[in-house]
DNA sequence: TCTGGGGTCCTAGGACCC
DNA sequence: TCTGGGGTCCTAGGACCC
């Protein structure tokens, strides 16, 4: 079998960039988009910011002590969404096999259109996307290009910024050993924190492991890492990553939701909170042209756990016995969670989603479900041709007074 | 007066059916 | 007086990713 060959393509520093580009002002600055103090996090930050430490994720506070004249963005998600599309157009024309990650952020495997691209070497391939995506959008674009996926993903991280770099098939082993155990995709904190204990502390020294060896160390490493997790991890350690790049991926649930500005007492605001989360994800439905039986409910209390910024949560769901769209039915079934038991006040966030997502064709092709009461189904074309007109905020249904969600801003972690 | 919002995947227990 | 095992669905929670 001949190796394959797949690039993974990751804007530098997306949303700040955007913005750097389109306000000569803001270029050499040291920028954030992102959420401001005290609660909020940064979503992007500049590689001005990055002089500083400041990194995404970081908590806005911690980013604005280490520089006080940093600039925060609230972020433009629609611009991002738009110049998405534009880079995506780019990817597409490289091979029909692409997988989007993120907005900025996608997999391309190029194996099978080769000879479309003139048997040039790999290389060369990644070099016309970097320098098609700069010159069409002006901005940068790393790209890692390895046999497998996890390979090109680490590869590209670690040629950022502007980076291009190809990792051999006979490479992969010698490339992976001296990374820090945490840098194996799938291995977050807890997980890193675990094996560092086990005595793994790079990704050489969990592919060294003899098979035999991994339960024993599974025991040893603990802390929710089963064998069958373990053996996982020790395989993408050696390079081994038979995901396939996948390029019709459906989503599995849409949600919506928000953290307080203040710690909330009163659960008619939680309620509130629920019908706008629930309009927004059922709008979302209907423009997608899905639907799904199961809603969920989120909850975070303001009870502190062991890691640092973690909270408390709880979650609540229930299916229901026919696929729906509509913000009402969804909005109803959070609502009788959200009263079906005590929870501790008060709370933080509140979130609602919709998963067991069908599409709505199929759906009525099967069971000739109707997703919404004939009733809503006249009110919810209404509110669609609205919004689409005049924006989410220009109409609601029912009473409201809670505040409004934030703005939806991804992070990009390692940039 | 200290960490967001969008998701995916995995695990584990219990209900239920055959 | 006793009760296996597999499969599937549902629910809750947690780790992880961007």
């Amino acid at each position: 079998m001949t190796p394959r060959v797949i690039l993974h393509a990751d804007m530098d520093a997306f949303y700040a960039s955007v913005e750097q580009r389109d306000r000569p002002e803001l270029r050499g600055v040291a920028l954030v988009v992102g959420g401001k103090p005290p609660r909020g996090v940064v979503a992007a930050a500049s590689y001005e910011a990055r002089r500083f430490g400041i990194r995404s994720a970081m908590p806005s506070v911690e980013a604005l002590r280490r520089c006080p004249d940093l600039v925060f963005l609230p972020g433009d998600m629609a611009k991002y969404g738009r110049e998405s599309k534009r880079i995506f157009a780019i990817f597409a024309r490289y091979s029909p096999d692409v997988e989007p990650l993120s907005l900025d952020e996608a997999f391309i495997d190029v194996t099978s259109c080769l000879r479309a691209h003139g048997d040039a070497p790999p290389l060369e391939i990644g070099r016309r996307l970097k320098d098609d995506v700069l010159r069409e959008t002006g901005l940068c674009v790393s790209v890692g290009i390895g046999p497998v996926k996890m390979i090109a993903k680490i590869a590209s991280d670690a040629s950022k910024p502007d980076g291009l770099l190809e990792v051999m098939p006979d490479e992969v082993r010698a490339f992976l050993a001296p990374l820090p155990i945490g840098r194996l995709w799938g291995v977050g904190p807890v997980t890193e924190a675990a094996l560092l204990r086990a005595g793994l502390a790079t990704v050489g020294a969990l592919a060294d492991l003899e098979v035999s060896e991994l339960a024993r160390r599974a025991q040893r490493v603990g802390g929710g890492c089963t064998p069958a997790a373990l053996e996982r991890l020790w395989r993408l350690a050696r390079g081994e990553d038979a995901r396939e790049v996948e390029p019709e991926r459906e989503a599995k649930s849409y949600g919506e939701e928000n953290t307080f500005a203040e710690d909330v007492h009163d659960v008619r605001v939680l309620s509130d909170a629920i019908g706008q989360h629930a309009e927004a994800v059922a709008r979302r439905l209907r423009k997608d042209e899905v639907a799904g039986t199961v809603v969920r409910l989120k909850v975070k209390s303001t009870e502190r756990l062991a890691m640092p910024g973690k909270y408390r949560q709880y979650s609540r769901q229930e299916s229901l016995p026919e696929a729906t769209d509509d913000g009402a039915t969804i909005a109803r079934t959070a609502r009788a969670l959200l009263a079906r038991g005590e929870l501790p006040m008060p709370v933080r966030l509140i979130g609602v989603a919709v998963a067991g997502i069908r599409s709505r064709t199929a759906s009525m092709g099967e069971q000739m479900s109707i997703f919404a009461p004939p009733r809503n189904r006249e009110l919810n074309r209404a509110l669609d041709a609205i919004t689409a007109r005049f924006g989410a905020g220009a109409v609601r249904r029912g009473a409201g007074g809670a505040d409004k969600a934030s703005p939806t801003l991804g992070v990009k972690r390692g940039e």
